[in-house]
DNA sequence: TCATTCATGTAAGTGGTTACATGATTCA
DNA sequence: TGAATCATGTAACCACTTACATGAATGA
C-alpha cells in the first residue's frame, strides 16, 4: 500500500541477481539498467543502510545479500505497480512553441533528437550481442531482451518521427533563424 | 547558463499564446500540454509571483501577461536545451526482473502498458480532430501537429513492443502464477 | 440557497541531485 | 610512488507533490 520508494525496487532488484557492494550496485544499475533507469550516486548508500537496518538485506563476504523478508519485499514492491509517473518531455515543450523558438532552432532540435535516438539504437546492437554471448543468466535472457526491445522500438520511432517533422518543417519559411 | 527550471519555461510559454490568470494557465497546462508536459498545482502560483517580481510579467485586465523582458527571456530559455532527463521507466525496470516477479505477473504488466497506449491512441485522435478545426493559432498548427505526431509514433511503437513481447512471453512456462 | 467552478495561495514533506570528503586497494 | 579505481559516506540544496485553507462568482 505505502508508496514506496523506487530506488529501494531497484537496488532490491540487482541485489536478487547477486550480492554485491554498494559500489557494484551503482555500476549495475548505471550497466546493466542504463537505457531505462539511473540512481543518482549519493542516493545508494542512504537506501543501503535503511534496507539494512528494515532486515531486508544483510552484510555478506562478497557485500551485501538479500534476505528472506527482503526477497518477499521486492516481490511485493515488484507486484505493485505505482501510478506512471506525469509526463516531462522538454523537446516537446519546447517545440509545442516552435513559432516562438523559431523554424531553425527547432529543426535543429529535432535533428539532435533523432541523432540521439540513432546513438542508442547502437547501443542496443551491443547489448543484443552481449545478451546472446551470455549463458550465466539463462532465466534472465527473455526479459532483459524485452526491455532491449522496449528501447528499440522507442528509438526508431522516435528516428521515423523525425524523419517526418523534419519534411512537414522544411515546406515552411524560416523565421528567427 | 543558469539551469533554469522547467516549470518557468511553461509557464512563460503558455502566457506567450494569450495572457490567462493562473487558473487558466493550470487548465491550459493539463488540456494543452497534458500529453508530454504536468505541472502541479500547488507549484504554479510561486512561480507567477516570481516570474512577476523578476519582471517577466505583468498583471493586465485579462490575466498575467508576458513583458517585453518576458518574452527575450522565453526565447532564450527555449533554446536552451538541458541534459534529457535520465530515465526512469517502472514498467521496464519491473519487466527486466520478471523472473522474480513471475510469468503471468510480467504478462500482465505488458498488457496494461499496451492498454494504455491503446488510449492514449483514442485521445490523440480527438486532439487531431480538434486541431484541424482549428483557425485562430494558425501559426502554431503545424508544431502542435508535431507533438501530438511524437505522441502517436510513440504509442503505436508500444503496442507493436507489447504484441511482440506477448508473444515472446506466450511460449514460456508460467510461473509464481 | 446550495453546489460547482473559478481563483489564489501556503506548509510540510519527499525524492532526488550535486558537490564534497575520506580512505583503501590495485596496478603501472 | 603516483594515478586510477574501488569503496563508503554526508550536507546542502532543489524541484515537485500533496494536502490544506480560503473566498468569490456562477448557475441550477
Amino acid at each position: 500500500m505505502a508508496r514506496t520508494s523506487q530506488t529501494d525496487v531497484a537496488v532490491l532488484a540487482v541485489l536478487s541477481v547477486r550480492p554485491m557492494t554498494g559500489y557494484a550496485v551503482r555500476e549495475a544499475i548505471r550497466d546493466q539498467l542504463g537505457h531505462f533507469w539511473s540512481e543518482s550516486f549519493g542516493q545508494i548508500y542512504p537506501t543501503l543502510a535503511r534496507l539494512h537496518s528494515a532486515d531486508f538485506i544483510s552484510k555478506a563476504d562478497d557485500g551485501w545479500a538479500l534476505t528472506e523478508a527482503g526477497r518477499s519485499r521486492l516481490i511485493e514492491m515488484l507486484q505493485t505497480d505505482d501510478a506512471p509517473a506525469p509526463p516531462r518531455n522538454p523537446v516537446l515543450l519546447r517545440l509545442f512553441f516552435g513559432s516562438a523558438l523559431g523554424t531553425e532552432a527547432s529543426r535543429r532540435l529535432i535533428e539532435e533528437t533523432r541523432a540521439r535516438a540513432l546513438a542508442q539504437l547502437e547501443r542496443f546492437a551491443t547489448i543484443r550481442a552481449e545478451l546472446d554471448a551470455e549463458d550465466e543468466y539463462a532465466e534472465h535472457q527473455l526479459y532483459w531482451s524485452i526491455t532491449v526491445s522496449a528501447g528499440e522500438h522507442s528509438a526508431r520511432a522516435t528516428v521515423a518521427w523525425a524523419d517526418e517533422s523534419l519534411a512537414a518543417l522544411a515546406s515552411v519559411p524560416s523565421n528567427h533563424g
